[in-house]
DNA sequence: TTGAAAGCGGTACCAA
DNA sequence: TTGGTACCGCTTTCAA
């Protein structure tokens, strides 16, 4: 057989027609007994003559082969420009962890395709071209109507997209990231704070939720008559954060939202050595409040104050996913990915 | 049209003869015109028919078919347990991000396939049922010698495995953790330190790793015959960190190497916590160096040193996966996936 | 109990 | 310049 180590001249795979050649049966036959259709059509000893062969050859089925005969693939997308997933960070990773193990146990194949992100419609052909039987699209903007009507007449059966709002035809996974904000926002200004200072990253990455959570942060600003927001331009590197807490007296700030955790202790490390103190009590302290509710975060002193997420279990949306795969004709519906609640440290 | 938004009763999606039959032509010239086959074989006009009706019908070609008649795919499969994209953390989702885009200029499809981590050979079935042109298994351990042939048998022309080593006839991504073990060793030693702590995760995500950086530190022990390494348990959490903290005066050294960043930098204030003093100089001063080069291990005090990965660009591994494609008979060979270097600050 | 054969969508050869 | 057609691997009906 081998002889030698490493890749051969490829030998051609061997197919359904080669086990059959090998156990002395049909493809058909095959064909059934493989896929547990064989109660009483075929013979336990040609039922085992078959498996015999497929393991001897080293048989795998061409799913490609089977999703065209079948006129339906069990592949579901999951679509996230890549440098998104980098944004998402460590909850997401988790969150892709369980939703693809969860998936193959319900008999989908759960892969996570980066999209080149030039066009919506470019990502939707590319995506279509796989036929897949769901997409969940987990960044923002990318998906309009017409990329949506795309991927259902490519035979998509389910089209999901992350966000607050969702084009005609595609289900909401809702993940309110204006929630974020706003609870942000309630915490601090519960806790006295009128005039608060809300980061919103220089990178591209995060721009459009850190554009929705500092609009929850003014929604709950909103409440409040005499309380004031002010957007504060920062980028993920030290100098920039020193940058700001220099120009921290003119802002005349007695509070910020961090835009996440890694902002908030960028921001909050700057300013202490500019000479603030931070805390959540007095008004001679500034309060820093973080999101994500990083380990790390509690590292730093005070400890900070994070809004947490708690996301819907992988599990229940791999469900979901499968829910709506039975049943395709079901009106685009919105449903929940989790909700964020504060959890209260001694940074604010 | 569409009257109501909403997936309607899913038309079939459009297929190429759909689009010979609108045009007006055959199945052969729709095919030589969408594939820039059509120089001198179809006239101007005909072509333009086509590419309408092409673009009217929102036709995607389907990618199975397609490498079903070909007889080889375009997927490169990125395979790693779920579970352990979360442990490469930062550093992996930056990579996949530029590797994804970079396969995608190259025309294949990269994607990322969170393995079911029961068996080496149950992962290989399930990607081979895929007929990937090339597997990347960015996991250590769960790929062995069946494992990688039965990939080749399924027709996968080339097979590369991260890790210092990789089952024969596959392909090897150097990206030695003994290396970033050793250079954290080294650089402690030339400093003066002779007993060293290595941190060894609790967790199941990252012990392979960890294994092989505390493996790199005893490596560079070696040299010195007087130098200590001793490996220290803990948890990802701060209950665990205090604990070991807490134990620290029997323990008897002067120096610890975190594993990466967030175990240093929760150990390192732990340690703090309980009254020891971090820092590079002065035999009163116990060292900590970490390793990933995080922004955020910049911000305790003092700044951690930190072992940072010098990765190979995306690009360039893309480049190379599509060189081995070329040549499938390739010998087996090591590549290179990226080298280790400290940046010393000021905690070690 | 098993086999023959049609056909999924696309490509490429050969004939017209 | 274009069309007819065999075939890639697999499933499934129908007939034997």
């Amino acid at each position: 057989m081998t002889d030698r180590a490493g890749p051969r001249a490829t030998p051609t795979p061997p197919t359904s027609a080669a086990v059959a050649r090998h156990a002395g049966v049909s493809r058909a036959t095959v064909s059934y007994v493989l896929n547990g259709q064989a109660a009483g059509r075929v013979g336990e000893r040609t039922q085992a003559r078959v498996r015999a062969a497929a393991e001897e050859l080293g048989y795998v089925p061409h799913a490609a082969a089977r999703s065209l005969r079948a006129g339906r693939g069990r592949l579901v997308l999951l679509a996230a420009p890549a440098d998104a997933v980098e944004a998402f960070g460590p909850l997401f990773t988790g969150f892709l962890a369980g939703f693809q193990t969860a998936l193959h146990r319900l008999g989908y194949t759960g892969v996570l395709h980066g999209a080149p992100a030039s066009s919506p419609m470019a990502a939707a052909r590319a995506w279509a071209e796989l036929r897949p039987a769901a997409v969940l699209n987990l960044y923002g903007p990318p998906l309009d109507a017409p990329a949506v009507e795309l991927l259902h007449r490519a035979g998509t059966a389910a089209v999901l997209v992350l966000g607050p709002s969702a084009p005609p035809g595609a289900h909401t996974l809702l993940l309110d990231q204006r929630e974020a904000g706003r609870r942000a926002g309630e915490h601090l200004l519960a806790r006295g704070r009128r005039r608060i200072g809300v980061v919103r990253p220089a990178e591209p990455g995060p721009a459009d939720c850190a554009e929705l959570r500092l609009a929850g942060v003014r929604a709950a600003a909103a409440a409040h008559p005499d309380a004031r927001v002010r957007p504060l331009d920062l980028a993920r590197t030290e100098e920039s954060a020193a940058g700001l807490a220099a120009a921290w007296p003119e802002l005349g700030l007695d509070a910020v939202f961090g835009y996440n955790d890694e902002y908030a202790m960028l921001l909050m490390r700057a300013l202490q050595d500019a000479g603030h103190t931070i805390g959540a009590d007095g008004p001679d302290r500034l309060a820093v409040v973080g999101a994500d509710d990083l380990l790390l975060a509690r590292l730093l002193r005070p400890r900070l104050t994070s809004v947490h997420a708690e996301i819907t279990p992988p599990e229940q949306i791999a469900g979901l996913v499968a829910d709506l795969l039975l049943d395709p004709a079901a009106p685009p519906a919105i449903h929940r990915l989790g909700s964020f609640h504060v959890t209260p440290r001694a940074s604010g």
